[in-house]
DNA sequence: ATGGTAGAGCATCTA
């Protein structure tokens, strides 16, 4: 299986960007953030007439996730299953896709330190946790893929001293809460196969920052040891963000034997 | 210190 995440920043602008890639990558899974758009306006149908079961969870303007897959789709969660109130954002979206249990996610960004948006980002990585907790086991095949608006450790930035002590995505806590969930039973299967630095999945559209490489690394897919142990290639595809409109997100995926 | 770009939607907000 091909499991995949891509943060496409508007599916009504890019829909044709990922309509390419699904015809030659050909994901049995795609993991979407930011669609950008309601449930009623998601293109169900076109996914279908390609061959994916698809689940959008959208508001409108901001957030929105989905998972498409080939091969059957069920179990869905569209909010948290923790207990608590829904997230009033359109952010998570659980289900099962074959042998597969996937969480397609897309982080709060944080803005900066002494937002309050930051303070949601971090509540946010916690209820995760439980929520992954409450509807997967790490001893089973389980992904949890997509924006996590965090850079893992300093190798996974184009410059650490770029960053201030207001900036997000590097912060101590914010890295806290993801080793947190990783403990929970989770591997960083792209990580696992690339040590390197210098990979990164998101380019700021501004001031030629692909081109310069100076880039992040947030983009990640998350796997329990039974899907680490299967995968045979982890890879960024750099080629789909160049070209006309591109996201400024590259689609990650990796390839498993499940 | 600022601005640089892109999307949604029509003034800014978000990233």
């Amino acid at each position: 299986m091909r499991v995949a995440t891509w943060n496409i920043n508007s599916l009504k602008a890019r829909l044709f960007r990922v309509e390419e890639w699904l015809g030659y990558a050909r994901p049995d899974v795609l993991c979407l953030q930011e669609t950008k758009m309601s449930d009623d306006q998601f293109p169900a149908l076109t996914f279908s007439e390609l061959g994916y079961e698809s689940v959008h969870v959208g508001q409108g303007r901001w957030n929105g996730v989905a998972i498409l897959s080939r091969v059957g789709l069920g179990d869905v969660h569209t909010n948290f299953a923790d207990g608590g109130d829904p997230d009033p954002e359109a952010r998570l979206v659980t289900a099962r896709c074959g042998p597969l249990s996937v969480t397609s996610v897309y982080v709060p960004n944080g803005r900066s330190v002494d937002d309050d948006h930051y303070a949601y980002k971090l509540r946010w990585l916690d209820r995760l946790r439980v929520h992954i907790d409450e509807v997967a086991r790490p001893d089973e095949p389980v992904v949890v893929a997509g924006d996590f608006n965090i850079a893992p450790t300093d190798i996974d930035v184009w410059d650490p001293s770029a960053f201030d002590a207001n900036s997000t995505h590097v912060t101590p806590a914010e890295r806290e809460k993801l080793a947190r969930l990783i403990e929970w039973g989770l591997v960083d299967v792209f990580r696992e196969k690339h040590p390197e630095p210098g990979l990164f999945s998101w380019w700021d559209y501004r001031g030629g920052s692909f081109h310069m490489r100076k880039g992040m690394r947030i983009d990640l897919i998350l796997g329990t040891p039974p899907v680490a142990a299967a995968t045979t290639l982890a890879l960024i595809d750099r080629n789909a963000r160049k070209g006309k409109q591109p996201s400024d997100h590259a689609p990650v995926f990796i390839d498993t034997d499940l």
